[in-house]
DNA sequence: AAGAGATGAGACAGGTCTGTCTCTTTTTGC
DNA sequence: GCAAAAAGAGACAGACCTGTCTCATCTCTT
């Protein structure tokens, strides 16, 4: 069980660099220091290795998200502690955009597990935003702000990877308060 | 020069369909009806190919961006054509993405030419919404609405690529509203 | 018509890829 | 301590990859 998760750590920092295509099985396992049929012998294919670093990492996330949106008051906080958590991201050491992303654009048929697995991870981040404005803005308002939201955020991960991480953060912010106050609509 | 062309033109849905590693060139050129040495004869590497082809479709995208926003009078009328135009897009038959940013998923290394090639389309979008709002937005605020609407249309990108194109227009649309009123400042 | 340049067709080299197999060694559970 | 399970090590197969080379054929210009 722990040879498993060493693989599966060694294999996400090497995607993560190289990409899932150019990154070579025997690359991983020599740097996991492991043999290639214990890999296998965990990992049927390289499709189930890739999917069950998603997995891992989305586990991580969610916990992570759902600890700031707990920990925060008002829904305003909640957002700006979003932002925070993702402006110390663009600004780690080695940073190379989002591996979710990576992988929908590697893998681009919608049937393929791995396509999914990272569609699953990016719909459940729209789906926690929505949870997140239900009490103050039910209804359509509530699913468009939330939409809103999350395009901003995929952007502005976007924008990080070609280093522009905290102009980026900085408009998201200002676009985060617009677009809620337009909603939430104070008629 | 039109076996150039075909050449690119080829691998062009090629490498949308099926990613740029996963791509090889054989099957490039059995495609496209050309041998393999008048390719390499175009183009000295696959790396190549991929710049010349991503310069192709950059090429195209200002043509067609710049006349819309040249159609469109007002300011409000040339965010919603260039929506518009993103939503035929996301209704198309074969759309997979962006291949912009799937090039930048797969050419991590910021001083590949490849990823270079993609960088300049997306930082050219960006500039060219900074331009539609330099009439009106002058300063930080129009940079940090143009960054916005480049970050909507990413992520409205990348939701559609997901099946939600239609909701991610229609939240854009309104979300563009919000910030562009929100950052034109009544102040 | 004739020569120059572009193209076709495919073999080939050298490397890398995923995945399998065998056999030995180590670790673990009881 | 012993049996069972896990892991190590590496050869191997078969496919695919990019890029090179040769030589025949076509196309176009003059």
């Amino acid at each position: 069980m722990q040879k498993r998760q060493q693989v599966i750590e060694t294999a996400y920092r090497l995607f993560k660099r190289g990409g899932f295509h150019a990154t070579g099985i025997d690359r991983i396992i020599a740097e996991a220091g492991v043999a290639k049929m214990t890999m296998y012998r965990h990992f049927p294919s390289k499709d189930e290795l890739i999917v069950a670093v998603l997995e891992w990492r989305e586990q991580r996330f969610e916990r992570q998200l759902d600890g700031l949106v707990a920990s925060a008051a008002t829904l305003d906080r909640k957002i700006a502690t979003i932002l925070d958590w993702h402006e110390r991201w663009f600004d780690g050491a080695d940073f190379h955009g989002c591996l979710f992303q990576h992988a929908l654009a590697e893998f681009e048929s919608r049937d393929h597990p791995v396509h999914r697995a990272a569609a699953r991870q990016k719909l459940g981040l729209k789906r926690r935003l929505r949870g997140i404005l239900a009490a103050s803005m039910p209804g359509d308002r509530g699913e468009a702000a939330a939409t809103a939201l999350f395009m901003l955020i995929e952007g502005a991960t976007l924008l990080a990877q070609m280093g522009q991480g905290r102009e980026a953060i900085r408009s998201a912010r200002a676009s985060a308060t617009a677009v809620l106050a337009a909603q939430a609509g104070y008629p």
